[in-house]
DNA sequence: AATGGCTCCAACCGCTTGATA
DNA sequence: CTATCAAGCGGTTGGAGCCAT
């Protein structure tokens, strides 16, 4: 927690202390002080000095016309410096200082709803700015990916399922600054009842929801929450080097938007069915590597958007102290010995790149829409759209084609059934998740497999049977159901779901979906 | 006391958007 | 319709202080 501020900032105070700027006359200040003239504009730090033209010019003139700026005070600052320097710091009406609990209530909430959005934030909060609500998520990210602390708190979860039912449920999207893409793409989202989902899921120990949501989401989430996998997506890297790279250096950026990462609060429900899985296994926790003894439990990242993922991302390499295998119960059975090397080659996310191209449309909708920095809302009603303008466009079979056809119908977790969509984060997550599941012995890391070979193979309906009816159904599984294609899943109704409206909830993901199968 | 790593944050950079000529 | 400019936005960088060793 950083120190109150007085009217000056800390870091201020720290330059202005240090460099002994105060001094800085209001010649140098026009003249461009350590300039050494030329009439290069000056960079750097601001004196107390260049702060009074500033704001004298600003009582004179008002605001904006900022590269004038130089021309009437003389100020050596470019017009962009002098935005900056008054809307952050010079702004009258700015609150210093720490952030109150409120407030940082009120950030976290509206992460979960908006992601990175943070200049929105910051109209959110008043005399705040966008930089210092920037500064102070990637701070508070950094340290509770350190400690292994969720970042979204169960009731902000609660709070943006809320939200994110009102305004999916009516559409009328009161809150068009969170929704207005949708209006704009004259989209229209289905009603569903998130809330009602939220609270079975929490209070009944199942997750009902979960078959019912997303195929992708609730399967390979939960089935994520009773592997170890889950470590790279959904967990924090807590034996992560102190030393993480920036987001920005993610290996994989347009890949980033695992399942954990786009859906933040979904985290949270994967961390409690993770435990009820570990329960089921008699399991206090999972270790995903048996060579450690690192006792780090489910502590879930939750989420934070693109700013986790990029190294947890099941897909993404692993290495270091990340090298983290599937558990021993999941392939126990079938694969002894496999703990030793990593059971399953994952193909390079640019290698899924190359082989899945998606049309030009689809990459429009996707710059228009990606939720890669988006949130919860973002995610959900992208997935949506990407379903319901899919069906209307010709199956696009060239990738599944190159597989074996018995294998594509038998792939329980065949993403190109699910949703084609490359662009789709869900896709990615999907087919990221699936990989894992895929073990594929006698391949190195290293070995960068086709998506069609890697979905193909070794692909063991009864893991995920098995998986699913330990930790995700709440309804009787009949023995002979095979999870080989969603249309099983419609036949038992999993993908229906009335809410409190009667209104069925399948239309989340279109009409069009179910009519697919 | 010296040093290196880490945290914090102001400022910058590059890109996008919207207004206007 | 196009070009230009101002402003806004999000990501990134760099520097100063802090802290552990």
């Amino acid at each position: 927690m950083r120190e109150p501020m007085g009217t000056t900032n800390k870091s201020e105070n720290k330059k202005m202390t240090k460099g002994n700027r105060d001094l800085a006359s209001v010649e140098d200040a026009k003249t461009g002080g350590n300039l050494g003239g030329g009439g290069l504009l000056k960079k750097g730090p601001w004196t107390s000095a260049e702060d009074a033209i500033l704001v004298e010019y600003v009582k004179k003139h008002g605001e904006g016309n900022w590269n004038a700026v130089q021309k009437h005070s003389g100020l050596s600052r470019c017009g962009k410096s002098c935005r900056l320097r008054w809307a952050n710091h010079l702004r009258p009406d700015l609150r210093k200082g720490a952030f109150t609990p409120e407030e940082e209530h009120c950030i976290i909430e509206l992460h979960a709803k908006m992601g990175n959005k943070w200049a929105r934030m910051a109209a959110e909060l008043p005399g705040r700015t966008d930089n210092e609500i920037k500064n102070y998520w990637n701070t508070r990210i950094k340290r509770l990916q350190r400690s292994g602390t969720p970042i979204y708190p169960p009731d902000v979860c609660l709070q943006v399922f809320n939200s994110s039912q009102d305004n999916m449920g009516t559409l009328e999207m009161a809150d068009t600054q969170h929704c207005d893409f949708l209006q704009r793409d004259g989209f229209e989202a289905p009603d569903f009842d998130l809330n009602n989902v939220l609270t079975n899921g929490l209070t009944n120990g199942h997750l009902p929801y979960s078959p019912k949501f997303f195929d992708i989401t609730s399967t390979s989430i939960l089935k994520q929450g009773v592997s170890s996998s889950l470590a790279h997506n959904v967990m924090f890297p807590t034996m992560h080097p102190p030393k993480r790279p920036r987001e920005s250096e993610t290996l994989f950026p347009t890949l980033d938007c695992s399942v954990g990462s786009c859906l933040p609060m979904f985290n949270h429900y994967v961390d409690y069915t993770c435990e009820k899985a570990a329960e089921s296994f008699n399991l206090s926790s999972f270790d995903p590597d048996p060579n450690t003894n690192d006792q780090v439990p489910f502590s879930v990242i939750s989420g934070s958007h693109a700013c986790l993922n990029g190294n947890s991302s099941s897909s993404g390499p692993i290495s270091g102290a990340m090298k983290l295998e599937l558990p021993s119960l999941q392939y126990s059975d079938s694969r002894p010995g496999s703990w030793g090397t990593p059971a399953s080659p994952l193909p390079s996310l640019e290698s899924v790149d190359t082989l899945i191209q998606s049309p030009p449309e689809e990459q429009i909708r996707a710059d228009c829409l990606s939720p890669r920095s988006g949130g919860l809302l973002d995610a959900i009603l992208y997935e949506s759209q990407n379903r319901g303008s899919k069906m209307n466009q010709p199956q696009q079979t060239s990738d599944v084609s190159v597989m074996p056809k018995s294998l594509v119908a038998s792939s329980p977790m065949n993403p190109y059934q699910m949703d084609g969509d490359p662009n789709s984060p869900l896709t990615h997550s999907a087919a990221s998740i699936f990989s894992e599941y895929t073990p594929i012995s006698g391949s190195s890391m290293d070995e960068h497999q086709s998506v069609e070979t890697m979905l193909g193979r070794d692909i063991m309906p009864e893991t995920v049977h098995r998986d699913l009816s330990h930790c995700v159904i709440d309804k009787e599984i009949p023995d002979d159901i095979v999870f080989t294609t969603a249309d099983n899943l419609f036949d038992l109704g999993w993908f229906e779901h009335s809410n409190e409206h009667g209104e069925n909830q399948q239309a989340l993901l279109g009409e069009e979906f179910r009519n697919c199968y």
